[in-house]
DNA sequence: GATAAATTTTGACATAGGTCAAATGCCGTG
DNA sequence: CACGGCATTTGACCTATGTCAAAATTTATC
């Protein structure tokens, strides 16, 4: 099993030992999706988190008929669905593939296990939390503070992979924009 | 050294035993604090993190002259900057109170001590990173789909307490709406 | 309990970004 | 290499919320 960028991710985020690196693999079962591929469908259990080794998702809510999205997830990250995993309940949260992804499957039950009795993970888990607790922070701020078109720039800079593998609407909707004013802003840039 | 409220909030996000119970009394030194005081202070490293027993803060950015509210604390929580406490870098937000304040304070690196060597504490902390998250997500949420009057309503659902314990400006900043705007939305309201 | 200071309400007006719909461009499939 | 379907751009118009400033109300101070 080559879980090359995932645990390179890992270790970015908290060192881990190699007891730890082998525990974590003899948990996890390699899987493949297509392109378009519900990974997590809102209101059914999916009991599983996604460890991406290759290939793009995007997670979104489905509020009164409108998609929006609120990440992007790509090589080293890890998907799930917070409803499961913090709180038991059904998701309320969709994910999809936007590529061909490779990912490492592992079931709610056991990374909550290793949570509870690995504390390399239960540090890493986190970790993960405090760097995507501080990335919503920052994009709290700047919907603050910026117009759309400062955000758009900003969210560039910050997310330059995602810009050229993502399509505009996913972008223009995790902005919290329209797609014909992101479009508008993209043409009167020079 | 009567921590109750403190203790039990953590009880709640994540049982701890009495060893380690006893293990973070050891390591707080009480303090009192008088309303408007500056816990925090952006731009100085305050190198601790407070647990609050009695009291309310709110943490805050100041952007152009701006203050903008990012949170509130009360019973039961905890406040620190993220800066510090995740990336030992100066802090970019404030903390003040908005009552008198009682609280437990505890070093930074005492408490990263106590996450790499308490699997608890580890687990604790990764509780409460997901909870806020979490609230985050939810107010990014209701920003994306709500409009300024409902979100009010839902503020004041979610934090009743909050709703009559702070004053409008600062519920205002939270809510990313303009003082007068809030206003005017209580007073259409019949 | 009067005066000052802070907070909240209200008014008149401005504008960023939304809405809806049509037009254009692009790219994979047969 | 042409067709069909997405994806993006553009246009005309609209509305929720912002801005700035003054008035009213509440709260704190002596």
């Amino acid at each position: 099993m080559n879980m090359k960028r995932v645990i390179e991710t890992i270790n970015e985020a908290y060192p881990i030992s190699s007891e730890t690196e082998q525990a974590l693999k003899d948990s996890v079962t390699e899987c493949h999706f297509p392109k378009r591929y519900q990974l997590i469908k809102a209101g059914a259990y999916s009991k599983c988190a996604y460890f991406i080794e290759e290939g793009m998702t995007r997670s979104f809510w489905l509020v009164n008929g409108e998609e929006i999205t609120t990440s992007f997830s790509y090589e080293g990250g890890i998907v799930f669905s917070m409803d499961e995993l913090y709180y038991n309940k059904v998701s309320e949260e969709f994910v999809e593939t936007l590529e061909d992804v490779v990912a490492y499957r592992i079931s709610v039950e056991r990374l909550l296990e290793l949570f509870r009795t690995n504390i390399e993970l239960a540090n890493w888990g986190r970790i993960i939390h405090q760097n995507e607790y501080r990335r919503l922070h920052r994009s709290h701020k700047e919907r603050l503070t910026l117009s759309a078109g400062d955000r758009y720039e900003a969210f560039k800079q910050q997310f330059p992979q995602v810009c050229q593998r993502a399509q505009l609407g996913y972008i223009a909707s995790y902005l919290g924009i329209t797609l014909s004013t992101l479009s508008r802003l993209r043409g009167a840039k020079k």
